[in-house]
DNA sequence: CACATATATACTCGAAATGAGTATTAATGG
DNA sequence: CCATTAATACTCATTTCGAGTATATATGTG
């Protein structure tokens, strides 16, 4: 069998926890200094499940123990994955985790470093209009011909259209790359960013920060899944402590889905689902009123079919 | 590199049209005469995605197109899928793939062959009253410690107690599946299924019909996946022929979630989303009044977020 | 032809969920 | 006492949803 005809496989995790208000990802220093999710080859020697195997190489590179873990996607494209020329194919599988601790480990970043037009909590990112539209209007009129253009007009429309929707961070992030404005799109294609016509961003910066191989769409699918996920499932509180204030759970959810939400309306939600219970303590602030501390109450998960926080009310801050 | 380290990748693809008020999937032949999802080897060197690998052996073995396809999972675990001797550690992307041309192929076969208690198009199928509850019962008061017995109840509830979710469906396979109720439980452990004391079903018969390896369970997710799917996008139109009736509609969408539907919402929703226009012409029906012709507005794709048909109606037939 | 049957299509109506407020209360620091 | 910060209560119009009733248009049968 030939080197090249050899397929090996790759597990990343995307390792996310939330401070306050920031959504962070756990990230590892790399060569050339790029940012990369925890990742290692899987052993099929050594590993009985994939997810076995992760936990093995996040164990040993962090030092972290993953709680909850969800596999994301499985990907194998071609030149997608290989910098270096070792020769065979990579075909990665992502993984999304959620964990609370986040302890003074040194990698965290906040995830809207690598999609800033991710974030729409205090407005629609200014970058939206000043750089990625006019940079996919000329990638419409680029097309090879009228019905690619027409594809790809539609494309655009759905993803920074009319009508955000918080979920299609995917499908963003992969239209950005085919239209070459993510750094990503000129390292695998080995062309130099100057010669793309498509380029919106005149200083050859590139949008966000890019990372490792195909690290940065692994995350963007944990992102995308994670927005999903929030409206049906309880998750976001296991990336809470055990007690919390309801504006604190509030903060947490808008800064996952990058969205503000209305404050009465969020709290309305959270009593009529019985997501929570009060402890009957209550913060302490430095200034203002002290709000009550809740915990997450198990029960719900045996009472409800699909008990999450459908979001909806995008707006303003109001509080 | 020693032969029992190499990985290879399999894809495995669940199939999956409609005709008429039957849901089918695509099934081949097997060894032991047990229906299998077709599945093809991943050729790192000639395929440039997954998919498109995916796209071109199934275009290859089963003369097909496939229109819509998703990746649903990847299962790697050892010993859970035996390569025929090779050695060699298989992992397996499943996919779910929609088609319209059914054809004459002999390989379609009715869903709820594998997953009756899914079908509650005319009523709640008896046997979940009849034998699934009273064995999952067993299998709860079995628990080896009150802790397990407590999570089983829970689990139990949620997936056959008040409230059908009928996107539960690999949930419920899970279940029945650790609580010994599916031939598969059997195969997998190596115990006699007699040895076994939850066994609810007294003629040692299984629940629905088994399938190779793990494929229902692969199935099962394909199900759970397209029957979400369904709600927020416009997925059913995949299945139906160019132009078809608003009752051929209903029936596709309630034979893929294995509910009815209430006759006059649904074409509310439907005119409302405004996913289909009339072709001016009507159908010739053997008696009945005929009934205008749609076909799919492929525009709402541009204008709608999210156009799906978000059930809910879960009614008695009435029409 | 009248009529049973099968289906399509139109319209109604109350209940619940949603989005966006206003108003009031409870704490703190100066 | 008052400006600030936040919690909490209550209101209200709009939309969506579930479940009907009513009527129209075809066929084939006695």
């Amino acid at each position: 069998m030939n080197v090249k005809d050899t397929v090996s496989i790759g597990l990343s995790a995307a390792i996310v926890a939330v401070e306050g208000e920031h959504p962070s990802v756990l990230v590892v220093a790399h060569e050339g200094s790029l940012d990369a999710l925890p990742f290692g080859p899987f052993d099929p020697v050594d590993h009985r499940t994939l997810e076995s195997g992760l936990r093995k190489w996040v164990g040993e590179q962090t030092k972290f123990d993953l709680g909850y873990t969800e596999q994301l996607y499985t990907f194998g494209d071609k030149g997608r994955h290989l910098s270096a020329g070792s020769g065979g194919r990579v075909v990665s599988v992502g993984y999304l985790a959620l964990t609370r601790q986040m302890r003074e480990a040194p990698g965290w970043r906040g995830w809207y470093h690598y999609f800033p037009w991710e974030d729409w909590r205090d407005a629609k990112p200014a970058m939206i209009d000043s750089v990625i539209l006019p940079a996919l209007k000329k990638f419409v009129k680029d097309a090879p011909d009228s019905e690619t253009a027409e594809l790809r007009r539609e494309r655009v429309n759905v993803c920074f259209g009319e009508g955000w929707d918080e979920e299609r961070v995917l499908e963003r992030y992969e239209l950005l790359y085919e239209a070459g404005l993510v750094e990503e799109f000129y390292r695998d294609s080995g062309h130099n960013k100057n010669e793309n016509k498509n380029q919106g961003n005149k200083k050859g910066a590139s949008l966000g920060t890019p990372m490792l191989f195909d690290h940065r769409r692994i995350l963007a699918t944990a992102i995308a899944r994670l927005r999903g996920k929030l409206k049906y499932r309880p998750v976001v509180f296991e990336l809470m402590a055990p007690a919390f204030t309801l504006l604190e759970l509030q903060r947490a959810v808008e800064a996952l889905a990058g969205l503000r939400l209305h404050k009465q309306n969020f709290r309305r939600l959270v009593a009529e689902q019985g997501l929570v219970e009060g402890t009957g303590k209550f913060s302490t602030p430095a200034r203002g009123r002290p709000a009550e501390l809740f915990r997450f109450r198990r029960g719900v998960l045996r009472e409800r079919p699909a008990p999450g926080l459908r979001l909806g009310g995008r707006r303003a801050r109001s509080g």
